[in-house]
DNA sequence: TATTTGTTTTACCAATTGGTAAAAACCCTA
DNA sequence: TAGGGTTTTTACCAATTGGTAAAACAAATA
């Protein structure tokens, strides 16, 4: 109705608390971080931001929720190129390394939620990630049928996508142990993309189309 | 000196805490598990679990100790094989997802670890974890010289392999989810071994090698 | 200016946290 | 069975946990 100047200020701590709240949960887990931790991380009272939201787990849910509009929408390539299977997995992993770089904490929400056996967000993922899974399995295999790609578990396959990408942001500590260096850079992103097109492409597109080396 | 019996019993307990505590790290990582938590699950006081574990921390220690063993005894296949990568990678990717199969929670704890950066781990894996994969990748480099294989970025290779087999066990339960079970059994990881194995071979062997298709 | 609404602070709370100290119980051997 | 070492229990502890209630403050409106 009348919430003008009000919630711009409102709305703008609100932002801060969540944004805080996912580097937390992203680098401890639910269980590691408290309330003060992260009011204190905004520089607010643990009861202040409990005036936001009324309870921890709320909170988290909330945190769930964004990171999962996120995840969503790095997940679209595929219905984007429908005749292009080549172009369309391109795309879908360039775009996935992109969701890791760019919000590699959400990555860790996300992946932390899981581990746990996704209790609280369990429900939420049958509702939205399936169905968008099951979209893009049915692409590939609209694919198939129409011989412009080799008969593939798209299931599996969508499992091995998500895990050799979002790989890039949840074990980026190791593989910067790995590859000696402080921290991933765009160059590494780059080899990763360049490796995980192949991979793909190879095992996906039809003997004859795979000839060409992709452009690296 | 003389600990006979009563060694047998203290190690017993002490092995009853070790795994207790590596089952609920797994599920709720480090800050999400109390002591009393451990303690009530193998039946003792949390006072009796500090007589044999002087801190939680510790526990933790002892706990990513064990499972770093278990983690790299699934790394030795390719040195087995040093003359036959097909075969090598094949024993390899089998290996790493029986570890998934087997050590679910063992993978876990060392997930839930690394994406908490590590704080703890980091130098036992650049001690004992990176060493692993150099001569893993020396081999990979090995097989390109003798024109055993096409030239890869072993580096990322190794990522990819472990991303792709460990999440079956960090992501099971999302991968329940797609694949519409309560969970997975012998036939999603063979349908998983049975894709990933194709895709590396594809990727890696030299196009001459690659025309037969993997028994599967 | 008075009042209403929205926000923050102060003051608590019971339960749980990791950890210590010491007493008690247990168990083997002399 | 007495003693000595090992293990467990009892009794605490200060700090932190998530959360509530109400008072104080701020801001917009009437």
């Amino acid at each position: 109705m009348k919430p003008l100047k009000v919630s711009v200020a409102r709305e703008k701590l609100e932002q801060d608390i969540l944004a805080a709240a996912k580097r937390l949960f992203a680098q401890r887990g639910y269980g590691g971080v408290s309330l003060d931790h992260i009011a204190k991380a905004v520089g607010a009272s643990k009861q202040n931001l409990l005036y936001y939201f009324p309870s921890k787990e709320d909170l988290y849910r909330r945190v769930l929720h964004g990171v999962l509009d996120v995840w969503l929408s790095y997940m679209d390539a595929l219905s984007q190129r429908p005749d292009d299977p080549e172009q369309a997995l391109r795309e879908y992993i360039a775009g996935k390394l992109r969701f890791s770089r760019e919000h590699p904490d959400d990555s860790r929400v996300y992946a932390n939620e899981v581990i746990s056996g996704a209790p609280i967000f369990a429900a939420e993922i049958a509702e939205r990630v399936i169905p968008a899974l099951q979209a893009d399995v049915a692409i590939f295999n609209r694919w198939a049928v129409r011989g412009l790609c080799r008969q593939v578990d798209g299931r599996h396959l969508m499992v091995l996508l998500w895990a050799s990408t979002q790989v890039y942001a949840d074990w980026s500590s190791q593989i910067s142990l790995v590859l000696g260096k402080k921290e991933l850079d765009e160059g590494d992103f780059a080899a990763a993309e360049g490796l995980i097109v192949e991979m793909v492409l190879r095992t996906v597109l039809l003997p004859a189309a795979v000839k060409r080396k992709p452009d690296k």
